[in-house]
DNA sequence: CTGATCATGTAATATGTTACATGATTGA
DNA sequence: TCAATCATGTAACATATTACATGATCAG
């Protein structure tokens, strides 16, 4: 279902995409939270189309086509916001990665998260650029809580490998 | 390739172990970071038993089968942590729900928040405990660095979602 | 005219979930 | 003896990734 309700969203916030603006959208945008090829993306826009939840229109050169949302659609998503549960955990490689650790030798275990500071930082840097850029079309809004959050979630990520380095850095010293 | 190797290295960590103490282990330990059902488990330890990862022996009772780590199923983990790349974003629904907030009337988002706010607080509690309890067996260590990042995460998350609720209001106020 | 980007799709494979299926052992 | 938990598996289905495939349009 998410998937879907990615793409309803996208659809809702920035109004009518072709499938190929929605895989643009999806990699600039949500990337950090959901994230989907265009092989996926255009089947479930050709299913979604066949339920009404949105239409298309084939318009534009190279056969592109225009998906804009229904009504029904609209509803879709709100239900599935307000009514669906919390829903299952995160499936994160990188906490899998820490979680991994002790079975490293320490050295080897602070090269691991030395290369996640590094990681972390260009990361930082990337979604710095993007919260400082006058400019974010649409954007006073859409995407904002989703860039705070992609934010705050590196800068924990880079404090906690920082401090779980220090910490390995003075147990094996002693 | 996740799966295997969250399976390789909780052997690695925690000796060797059935299927069914792996199903649990999973839920106890690396849940937040990873998941898996024993209909997915139970065909991996098999496979990777094929491919000389583990070694299996079959003893206790009702057919129970106790897995073992090899040599190779330790390079192989090995090998992963420390050359194989950053890899993919995580999935996380909670993230994307914040994303498509916008989508949602001011109030509605708030009632939204709140339940975050809750369900964080919630988490934190289990994560506390689990942190303050003197004996976790064989893990100063073991899980560890997983446990910090849980608690950082969701530390995180329900701060993101209190000051996102407190602006709503602020700007519905006005 | 040529390389980059736009634009859509399918097929094979891998991964993950839900439901079905079975039965042994243990503790109250 | 009965409910809970231990213990393993398979099948059907849903979701996601990688690779294959094709061609139009645009900018230099």
């Amino acid at each position: 279902m998410s998937l879907r309700m990615a793409l309803l969203g996208l659809l809702s916030l920035s109004g009518p995409a072709s499938g190929y603006d929605l895989t643009k959208l999806f990699e600039s945008s949500i990337n950090h939270a959901w994230q989907a090829r265009h092989s996926q993306i255009y089947p479930e826009l050709n299913k979604m189309a066949d339920e009404g939840l949105v239409t298309v229109e084939e318009d534009g050169p190279r056969g592109r086509k225009t998906y804009t949302i229904t009504e029904e659609g609209s509803r879709t998503v709100r239900e599935w916001m307000l009514t669906t549960s919390p829903a299952r955990p995160a499936r994160d490689e990188k906490t899998l990665r820490a979680f991994l650790l002790p079975t490293l030798k320490p050295e080897e275990a602070l090269g691991v998260l030395r290369e996640t500071i590094r990681d972390c930082d260009a990361k930082l840097a990337v979604l710095e650029e993007i919260e400082r850029r006058p400019s974010r079309p649409r954007t006073t809004g859409f995407g904002r809580y989703a860039l705070d959050l992609g934010l705050r979630h590196t800068r924990m990520m880079r404090d906690w490998a920082a401090e779980a380095a220090e910490e390995i850095e003075r147990s094996s010293r002693s």
